[in-house]
DNA sequence: ATGACATATGAGATATGA
C-alpha cells in the first residue's frame, strides 16, 4: 500500500546544519519535512539545495531566531504563514500547507511553540497565550474534517514517562502543570499524539538531548517533538519512527527527526 | 553551581535556547 512519510525536525539553524539536513533527507526521503528553528530570513534559506533533490520549499523565516519551513515532494497549496493573531512583529513559529497531490490529501503545519523559560516571566505568559491561539486555530481546522497533521517542536514534555529524569523538570516551562494542561486541552479536541499512541507506556522514547553535560551519551533525553493527528489522519496512521541515530552524527541538532507513515 | 554547549550577530560580548 502506498504510504507517505511526514517528518518534523528542529534543525537548529539550517545554514549551520545544511550538510546534516541533506544527509538525512537523502537517507529517509520524507514526503513532507517540517523544519523548525531555521534561524534565517526567508531569502537566506538554502532552498535550491532541496529543490535539486525534488522538494518544494515553503518558508516562514525571520532574522536570527525562530523560523519554520516545510519541504515537500507534493506541491503546497493554501499556504498560511503565522497563526491568526500574529502581527508583523510576531516571531515566525507557524507555517501550514495543504497537499492534495501525491499519495493522499493531508494538511500539515510546522510548529515551533515558544520555550517559555524562565517560568513566572512574560516569556511563560507568551508561551501559554501562544498555546491558546494554536488551540483556537486547531479547533477551526478540525471543522474541515480533513487529514491534518500538526507537527513540530512543542516544547512540552507531556508526561513523566517522556523524560529520563522528570524530577529535574518540575519547575521548567516545558513540564509545569499549566503547560501540560494546555497541551492536554489541545489533544482533547480530538487529536492523537502519534508517537505515544504507537508506543503506549514505553519509556525511553525521546526526541531531544541537550548539548551539555553528555546528555546524549547518558541518554538524558526528553520527548518534546510531536505529531498531532486529526481523526482522519489517525485513521491512516501506519507506523511511527524517531531517527535518534542522527543525534550521534557530526554537527548534530539537539533534536532528531521524528516521523509518521500515513497510508494513502 | 548559572556552569557545561551551540548558534546568530557582528567583530566582543550578549541574547537565546530547553
Amino acid at each position: 500500500m502506498a504510504v507517505m512519510i511526514i517528518a518534523t525536525w528542529n534543525i537548529n539553524s539550517i545554514r549551520a546544519r545544511i550538510e546534516t539536513a541533506v544527509a538525512w533527507v537523502k537517507e529517509a526521503s520524507p514526503d513532507v519535512l517540517c523544519l523548525q528553528e531555521i534561524k534565517c530570513e526567508t531569502n537566506s534559506f538554502p532552498a535550491s539545495v532541496f529543490e535539486d533533490l525534488g522538494y518544494n520549499v515553503t518558508i516562514h523565516g525571520q532574522k536570527s531566531y525562530n523560523g519554520v519551513a516545510i519541504l515537500s515532494k507534493p506541491k503546497p497549496e493554501d499556504v498560511r504563514r503565522g497563526l491568526p493573531g500574529d502581527d508583523d512583529e510576531s516571531p515566525a513559529r507557524y507555517v501550514e500547507a495543504l497537499f492534495s497531490a501525491g499519495p493522499g490529501m493531508v494538511r500539515v503545519a510546522s510548529i515551533y511553540l515558544p520555550n517559555g523559560n524562565p517560568a513566572g516571566t512574560e516569556k511563560y505568559t507568551f508561551k501559554l497565550d501562544w498555546m491558546e491561539r494554536l488551540t483556537a486555530h486547531a479547533r477551526e481546522l478540525l471543522k474541515q474534517e480533513e487529514a491534518l497533521v500538526l507537527a513540530g517542536d512543542y516544547n512540552v514534555i507531556p508526561a513523566p514517562l517522556d523524560a529520563k529524569y522528570p524530577e529535574n523538570w518540575l519547575t521548567d516551562a516545558l513540564f509545569l502543570p499549566e503547560t501540560r494542561a494546555r497541551f492536554r486541552i489541545m489533544l482533547n479536541l480530538g487529536f492523537t499524539d502519534a508517537i505515544r499512541a504507537s508506543m503506549p507506556e514505553k519509556p525511553g522514547i525521546y526526541t531531544f538531548w541537550d548539548y551539555q553535560a553528555g546528555a546524549w551519551q547518558r541518554n538524558n533525553g526528553i520527548r518534546i517533538d510531536h505529531l498531532l493527528l486529526s481523526p482522519q489522519a489517525a485513521d491512516r496512521l501506519k507506523t511511527t519512527r524517531i531517527d535518534s541515530h542522527v543525534r550521534g552524527w557530526d554537527k548534530p541538532s539537539d533534536h532528531v527527526p521524528t516521523m509518521i507513515e500515513l497510508t494513502q
